[in-house]
DNA sequence: ATTTTATATCGTATATTTACGAAATACGAA
DNA sequence: TTCGTATTTCGTAAATATACGATATAAAAT
């Protein structure tokens, strides 16, 4: 037998994590701001109001498509993002239970 | 005047981020579960749970600590961390505004 | 057919994160 | 004083993240 460290993070911990992960640049928590708010957005208006270059916003975009949270359609000659509901729920249901750990006194 | 792009992100984003980070690892996320399940550990015991050589887990409670929801306190020849509740209940709060951002249906 | 608009991708530079083992520190015990 | 235990810090390597401008692509407008 390996070393007794051999042992794996839980899977609810991984997926805490990954959320985590998405939200943890202010870029990314605008983002998801903004597509809650509208329901939904054309890159056009996320990257007019990200105070970083086009290229840089279009990988945050990409790190949130990866996270699974964000979905986007292809409406030519744009490119509409959303929030994926399921997703998020999910997510936020991980993470609301992670936030149980500990109560408020 | 600069061009827009030059506007900041907002406190709230930035905060939100941070707290975000800090979670952003499975390690991490272990380590706030166990804190949260025992009040205090010593570093000893959190060591032994997490797959990973002790080194690493120092530098994952310097994380911790300086994301401001872990204080630790020298109980010789051992360290103890605990959350900081306070900063914890900020965390909890700003996270649990944020997650609300759009409701689940 | 050319230009313009919208967006992604590429190439690249720099910074940060993650990880390890070895060495340092600090203390208590023998 | 020497030894053992607990933990951090150091040195370092490798991976990932962040940012930009230039270039590519695709469709719309002229």
């Amino acid at each position: 037998m390996a070393s007794p460290k051999r042992n794996k993070f839980s899977r609810e911990d991984i997926r805490v994590a990954r959320f985590a992960k998405a939200m943890s640049h202010p870029a990314r928590v605008a983002v998801l701001r903004m597509l809650a708010a509208k329901e939904a957005c054309y890159f056009n208006e996320i990257s007019k109001k990200i105070p970083l270059a086009g290229s840089t916003v279009s990988q945050h975009m990409y790190e949130l498509k990866r996270a699974g949270i964000v979905q986007d359609s292809y409406e030519p000659p744009r490119i509409k993002y959303s929030i994926d509901s399921r997703k998020w729920k999910q997510a936020r249901r991980y993470f609301r239970d992670f936030l149980k750990i500990k109560q408020g006194k």
